[in-house]
DNA sequence: CTTGCATTTAACCGACAAGTTATTTAACTG
DNA sequence: CAGTTAAATAACTTGTCGGTTAAATGCAAG
């Protein structure tokens, strides 16, 4: 499922690291492995990894290769989390609303 | 870092199913086990991936243990997205403004 | 067409993830 | 205390991940 590889690839601090430096705008592979210690087929494989969870995309320019972020599979992934943070959050008020009815009757009986 | 915990505990559909189940309610290892065809250890592992993303606490109850959500951590992963969302965006409404600037001069000089 | 630069691919390694079965722990029950 | 039930842990297998170095590819330019 493309969930399961967004997750994947967000789950890793220096792919968001890429993310974020991408944010500031399109770079190429060599600009994004500035940073970083590690080797450049290194950053190669990250980037791979986002490109395959949809969260960038990677074009030809002359012998570079440009990397830009992809907005879409992040709005997948909020979605989800969105959607079931109401739901746990809706089920957390319930149970609150529970709780304080319980705590209500308890007191009736217990201060008469 | 606790963000790499919770998209990789996100990222597996077996524990994105488990939280699903658990946003009906809360349920013990058995029953959160018994719709999927994997080996009750199995389940145990994933809950315990869960617990130390903080997505899930367990608590004992007589021979049970009772798992239930805590949304904290899914809070977290969500204002890293959303976060992030915000600044793609922004990034491509620069930049569609400035392409739509672009093709403006451009239909300026080609209709004359 | 050779040289040089940017990047990817190949081959390999150690660590970890996800699954298994078998064993152990923990708590209740007779 | 022995037996049963619920779950965790141990030990193991297999596959994937993140990294490496070395070689290959793609493109541009002399």
């Amino acid at each position: 499922m493309q969930l399961d590889h967004t997750f994947a690839a967000l789950a890793d601090p220096t792919r968001r690291a890429i993310l974020a430096r991408l944010a500031l705008g399109e770079a190429t592979v060599g600009e994004l492995a500035e940073p970083f210690e590690v080797s450049l087929p290194a950053i190669s494989k990250h980037l791979k990894v986002l490109e395959t969870a949809d969260l960038i995309i990677r074009e030809k320019r002359a012998q570079q290769r440009v990397c830009k972020l992809r907005p879409e599979a992040l709005k997948t992934a909020s979605d989800w989390i969105e959607q079931n943070r109401r739901m746990w959050e809706e089920r957390f008020d319930r149970l609150d609303a529970y709780l304080r009815e319980l705590q209500s009757k308890e007191s009736d009986n217990g201060n008469g």
